[in-house]
DNA sequence: AATCATATTTGAACGCGTTCAGATTATTTA
DNA sequence: TAAATAATCTGAACGCGTTCAAATATGATT
């Protein structure tokens, strides 16, 4: 198969990783990911089985690289979501949609990403050291969304807020991937009512009668956060 | 699975049963869950690999019912957890010790139990329908702790708060089984300061002034709950 | 052009959970 | 008791993700 069309320096290798991950896509897609093994991966790539392990540690690696993309994908999407939208609340959901929406065609694929969500551990967790770059992307946008917001802050909830409406995000998004309903309806109310209730959760710490329930819960938030470190 | 005629029964069977499981929680307890195979449990058991699929559906399903025999030996620690602390924080804070306390010495297990963990599809998720004879004793709990509670309950709440207080403890438990902290002191501390903010924000919920977000919350709830049925 | 080192590709093999057709043992029926 | 039926048990085989030693292609060096 000569395909000498390239000038660049960029090998055939690179082609062949790019045939492979564009079959695993597809084929996630078709039958889903559990389903489509590396085998067929591979036949569909038109390499041996063992190809597909050259260039993805794992049958997760090509998850992990699909959202990898995806995640830059969605940057000025969000950068637009967030310009459009006026309001810690509305900034929020318009946030959040953006992903949502992005996914919409691959929620299965999410899904497979996000199975063993929990655990710190597993290299595919939202919360593993593997996924801290788009992670901390993803929490500069949030530190973005509340800057210049219409709601005060209170000075020592500030530094945590971030990270904090993150956690509210991959709540929204485990929800959505199990979500069932048509069209993923009830995710949507999900969102938008539990953006209601974090903006006026967050007015509500802004009182002096909270004070002290917002330092209890501060202590919390440290604790949560010193176990992802 | 033994097909047992009626009141009789078959003794040998139920013995090669619990060979099978004993051998399984042993190899689990001492080689953990991943690295320990069905063939070696079989081995260990002095039986056949597939004799262990006659007995148990699954690897998976050793574990379901070792949570299930779990869950009846806490009853009446729990009971008596509830009898000897007063007031919904301590009540609270005792309940989950009860199961964290249970648990200690098979945290890997657990783990392996809330792997699959948010998909309701999975039957090992403790939001599926086959746990849910033991949610439904477990929320019966929480709703034994709320009443006759030093906390005045809003009654637009009431009726969800037992499960509100189940999911809290489910959160508990996810932190619990991949705190790495020594002990788990840091589970334990979640718990503390956790079952402090959850009565304190039950009470502020009760404020006149607390109406509108506490609707909105109550929405959300129902999402929530429509969900999993 | 010939040689060599490296990058790429192959397909068989491994260990796993699981399945299954059949062997063996126990229980019921005649 | 003997035959028939059902329960229990066996171990080989399947399909999966993954590994690996060996084969082949590619690119640099002489």
């Amino acid at each position: 198969m000569p395909q000498r069309t390239e000038l660049r320096a960029a090998p055939k290798s690179e082609e062949t990783r790019e045939r492979i991950f564009n079959a695993a896509l597809a084929l996630f897609h078709r039958r889903g990911f559990e389903t489509a093994t590396v085998r067929d991966i591979a036949a569909e790539a038109g390499v041996a089985t063992g190809a597909a392990y050259y260039y993805f540690a794992s049958k997760d690696a090509i998850i992990m690289e699909f959202y990898r993309r995806s995640s830059a994908e969605m940057q000025p999407k969000i950068e637009l979501a967030l310009e459009n939208a006026s309001g810690l609340e509305q900034r929020l959901r318009e946030l959040i949609l953006v992903k949502l929406a992005h996914f919409a065609t691959n929620r299965e694929i999410l899904r497979a990403l996000l199975r063993n969500g929990a655990d710190p551990k597993h290299p595919l967790s939202p919360f593993s050291p593997q996924t801290s770059e788009i992670r901390d992307t993803d929490i500069a946008w949030f530190r973005r969304a509340v800057t210049d917001s219409d709601v005060r802050i209170p000075r020592d909830l500030a530094p945590h807020l971030p990270d904090i409406l993150w956690f509210f995000q991959m709540g929204v998004i485990f929800f959505w991937v199990i979500d069932e309903s048509p069209g993923q309806a009830r995710s949507k109310k999900l969102l938008t009512l539990g953006a209601k209730s974090v903006t006026s959760l967050i007015r509500v710490s802004a009182l002096p009668l909270m004070r002290p329930v917002r330092k209890t819960a501060l202590e919390l938030i440290d604790i949560v956060k010193g176990a992802a470190s």
